[in-house]
DNA sequence: CGTACTTTTGAATCGCATCAAATCTGGTGG
DNA sequence: CCACCAGATTTGATGCGATTCAAAAGTACG
């Protein structure tokens, strides 16, 4: 992904390292940087109006907030969930080199990418069950009808927009139904899920 | 908007006229042309499993399905839901256009918000009360607190991912409690909501 | 005037959220 | 290595609110 940046950018590169639970940016900043995610986890969440936290997505690796580049200020918190490295690109520098070598053509790209994944995360959370949801998202985000999970179940539920407890339940239901499988892999707090049912 | 666009990109414009419940394109389809549409009303919608119709998106004035740009096949079904008038231009000359005059920083801001747009639609379907799903509506699409309906309750209920019976109930709850006050306008389907609570 | 659609209200049902509590887990420090 | 702790996982019971089905009244339009 990196290698399709101008040169002049990477060199421009700042190496962040931050540990779990440190915040990046909060809302309502002025962006500075842009923000790629190396390795490690980086939440964006909005407070709800009684304080309530809402997970807005869970990033592995890739850019962050690609929607700030142009933004006069942030429009979500972001936090690391997990110990992670990040590079910093300084936005002006960022914005300026979009012209270079067609390379505003690689972020319309992945700005076009962000929005189907929004729209399939809009139309999963408008399902109103928890089968439904957990359905949707193996087919959307899986590959062939697998995914694997990264971090908890608990985390997935908060992406769901499910209680823990709820997705716990259906899970095991389902699973029970033979609608899916669940395998839980040795140390990692991973999951497969397999689909048994036809497309 | 559109005097945003390069001289030779709006020389190649042809308009589309359409009926209401006309389709304009359908999920699986190459994308030959990118609409704006002038007058009218275009839904953007998706089948789920049991063939349920799921609306992702009402829209009035803009370009529509700005991601198909770069896409290989739509992602979702469009159909007019009433009469309109549309502006088509060929993808492949569009794209071409991109590097022109900067347009692209046109088109990335244009992308960006519609992003932001996606992450509040997002955030509000994952609050699981339909008051709340309301008041969010009228704080993050209304200006200063007053919201403008376009067509009917019932088509703003299915964007809502609510049942028409729930957000007719809700609504009136509402006003009883002085939470916000409903205009009904003379022949049009508006209405005008104004919130009487704090931000 | 008739038809199609929206709006409205009622009643029954179902599923999710919530609170509570127990168990399991990985990781830490003694 | 073991004790301990924080967090995840699991199960149970309860209540609320949304969906659903049904039906009536209102409204736009030809």
């Amino acid at each position: 992904m990196l290698d399709q940046l101008p040169n002049t950018l990477l060199q421009q590169r700042k190496t962040v390292q931050l540990e779990a639970n440190q915040p990046l940016f909060i809302q309502g900043t002025k962006p500075k940087f842009l923000y790629f995610l190396e390795e490690g986890e980086v939440q964006l969440t909005r407070c709800g109006q009684q304080g309530e936290t809402c997970t807005l997505q869970r990033i592995q690796q890739g850019f962050l907030a690609e929607a700030s580049l142009f933004a006069e200020h942030y429009h979500c918190d972001a936090h690391c969930s997990k110990k992670s490295r990040l590079s910093a690109f300084p936005i002006k520098a960022f914005r300026q080199q979009l012209g270079q070598d067609g390379f505003y053509e690689v972020w319309i790209q992945l700005l076009s990418k962000e929005i189907k994944r929004l729209r399939n995360q809009g139309q999963r959370l408008a399902l109103n069950s928890a089968s439904d949801r957990i359905i949707h998202c193996l087919q959307t985000e899986g590959e062939n009808g697998v995914l694997r999970l990264q971090g908890s179940i608990k985390e997935w539920a908060a992406e769901l927009g499910l209680s823990h407890e709820t997705l716990y339940r259906t899970l095991h239901r389902l699973q029970k139904q033979k609608q899916l499988e669940i395998v839980k892999q040795k140390t990692a707090t991973q999951l497969k899920l397999t689909m048994h049912c036809p497309t």
